[in-house]
RNA sequence: UGGGGCGUCGUCAAGCGGUAAGACACUAGGUUUUGGUCCUAGCAUUCGCGGGUUCGAAUCCUGCCGCCCCAACCA
């Protein structure tokens, strides 16, 4: 059964998609632009971790790639020397390797052109297209103008090209301080897009660089660099988000007005967002800095580094991805749709495995003292290739706290008092008697069992309408799970005031659980479910040899969990 | 009182003049030793709104409305 599920989804992928990118991408082919080439390129700035967000830029623009016999670059847009470190581009390269992009041996940087860059800027500025402006940067926002009204030109816009080329050499060299002048593009200054309004192409900046050191005192901004960048590498198709559309014009002027062996086709789409959480590394970053997470991949980030932590798979995020598309409109994804792309998988291959997350004793009054038992149960009812394993059965268990109630509705399946249950793959069970605390809370329970329901099947036919875990306690081994739930408590925490004030203080919760003893060795890169819990993995950080942690990835469906709150209200 | 982009189910998203795919979510049943999974059924007579063209419009034209982006020496 599960292969057919299996063949259902491949056949899915292999139907062609048919996004406007793609469709865009077939018209230039038709048409023979680049010689019938695709060459595209993810181009991260190095200043923070990628997210959830990034990773449909990466498996955009590897897929096409894939899918049109091209190439896909890794390019670092590393133009700022003051936000920019090496932490971020080994946790890039990390991630996007672990989402299965490959970059074969096509790493590069926007700084390795920069030599490139500079000659262009000069070539430019000998044509009379660029000059050196010595206004400040207050004074260039006010003669920029507004959106409405026209900019008026810089006092240095008919500076002599020898002069400018003078001046620009000798920013090159250092002999300016920061903001003293700048590079500029002569364009017009009352055009209609602010972009084209005489954009600066460099500033001084004596910040050393993650990869250059000190030899430039001047760096390009994204537009002068980005476009040329994508020229000098032949990329044919530069993808990137909607807020580059007014970039558009002056990424093509460029292209136009310099001498690049290449002219790529810049294509914008929506980003990613998603309810629950926040998609800009500016926020992201606020909260590591502030220790409202314990860092960039913290589990509940929506980074690569937090969901792969948190339990996720590289396919079930290429699934996601795969049924989120693309287009052009704004949009916010639902986070079931992401969480239910892990379930999908996880329920076909992880092993389903016992662990009480908050204990409640049992004892089975009628079950010899020193008798133990070894209970076969299925690692995985949808493998069957997955076998099974042998659990220790004896005369004192722990159950979940929430499966038992002194009193409940008819439709509470799980354990009344005088009433009967199976737990799973063992025994029926029926509950003779309550133990409770001072404040009346259950803490401990005399049940008896029929032993010839071994293996959870009565020979009178009897049905129990439920199945409940269980760990043998003598047996059981103590671990740290961490039950993890959405960072945020609203759909959409920016809007209104501070995203801050939205954080779900629920967030995280750690108990100790206990477990059933196979699970005592477990290691990272393990994952499983809890059975009736949740999906859980092994925690990569914190864990230690013979003391995991363990991660809840996400819940199961609960439908009990949804009658009762509906009825509650 | 500028320019650019976008408006199809609660959320994503196909559709490109021939009479509204699919997924998630949701609802109702069935199966079930996980209240999981799985299965079945339901879920937009309608495509932001109004006109027009056409035998026929979500698709073409037109007017309006709404949302997003652009005035960092960020990317």
């Amino acid at each position: 059964m599960s292969d057919d599920r299996e063949l259902d989804s491949s056949a899915a992928e292999s139907t062609e998609k048919s996004d406007f990118i793609r469709t865009q991408i077939r018209a230039d082919l038709a048409a023979g632009r680049n010689d019938g080439r695709v060459h595209t390129r993810f181009p991260p700035e190095p200043n923070g971790y990628l997210h959830i967000g990034h990773s449909k830029a990466i498996l955009l623009n590897y897929g096409v790639a894939q899918e049109f016999g091209g190439k896909f670059n890794l390019r670092f847009d590393d133009t700022n020397p003051e936000k920019e470190e090496t932490e971020y581009v080994n946790s890039i390269k990390r991630d996007i390797k672990w989402l299965g992009a490959d970059w074969e041996d096509r790493e590069f940087y926007a700084s390795d052109y920069f030599d490139t860059l500079y000659e262009w800027a000069v070539h430019l500025i000998s044509n009379g297209k660029a000059f050196v402006c010595s206004l400040t940067d207050e004074q260039i926002r006010e003669y920029r103008g507004t959106v409405k009204e026209a900019g008026r030109p810089s006092p240095d816009r008919d500076r002599p090209i020898a002069e400018s080329l003078d001046l620009f050499e000798r920013m090159k060299n250092g002999e300016f301080e920061e903001g003293q002048y700048t590079l500029r593009a002569k364009i017009d200054m009352a055009h209609s897009n602010m972009k084209m309004r005489d954009p600066l192409l460099y500033r001084i900046r004596k910040a050393p660089h993650h990869r250059t050191g000190d030899k430039w005192n001047i760096y390009p901004f994204y537009d002068f660099a980005h476009g040329q960048s994508d020229a000098i590498e032949g990329i044919t198709h530069s993808l990137c988000t909607l807020e580059f559309e007014v970039n558009r014009p002056l990424y093509d002027w460029f292209i136009e007005n310099l001498p690049v062996p290449c002219k790529p086709r810049q294509i914008e789409m929506a980003r990613l967002n998603l309810t629950y959480t926040v998609m800009s590394k500016r926020k992201l970053l606020r909260l590591v800095q502030e220790g409202l997470v314990t860092g960039w991949d913290d589990p509940r980030m929506p980074t690569i580094s937090g969901l792969r932590r948190l339990g996720y798979t590289p396919e079930s995020i290429r699934k996601f991805n795969d049924r989120i598309g693309v287009a052009k409109r704004d949009s916010t994804v639902d986070l079931d749709l992401l969480k239910w792309s892990i379930r999908e998988e996880l329920n076909l291959t992880a092993d389903r495995v016992m662990a009480v997350l908050r204990p409640l004793k049992v004892v089975i009054t009628n079950y010899p003292a020193d008798q133990v038992e070894d209970i076969e149960c299925v690692n995985n009812p949808e493998d069957e290739s997955a076998g099974t394993r042998l659990v220790p059965f004896s005369r004192e268990l722990y159950i979940e706290q929430d499966d038992f109630r002194e009193e409940a509705p008819r439709k509470f399946f799980r354990l009344k008092l005088g009433s009967e249950v199976r737990l799973k793959h063992a025994y029926f069970i029926t509950c003779d008697e309550v133990i409770k605390d001072d404040e009346g809370n259950p803490v401990e329970l005399r049940c008896t069992y029929d032993p010839a329901t071994r293996g959870g099947d009565s020979p009178d036919g009897r049905k129990v309408k439920g199945t409940l875990h269980w760990v043998s306690a003598r047996h059981a081994v103590d671990a740290e799970v961490r039950l993890y739930d959405n960072l945020f408590k609203e759909p959409f925490p920016e809007e209104g005031g501070d995203y801050i004030a939205n954080l779900n203080p629920d967030s995280l919760e750690v108990v100790t659980a206990k477990l059933e003893p196979g699970l005592a060795d477990k290691t990272v890169g393990y994952r499983c479910q809890f059975m009736r819990l949740g999906y859980f993995c092994v925690d990569s950080v914190d864990s230690q040899p013979g003391a995991a942690v363990w991660n809840r990835t996400t819940t199961l469906r609960d439908s009990w969990a949804k009658l009762e709150a509906r009825s509650g209200k």
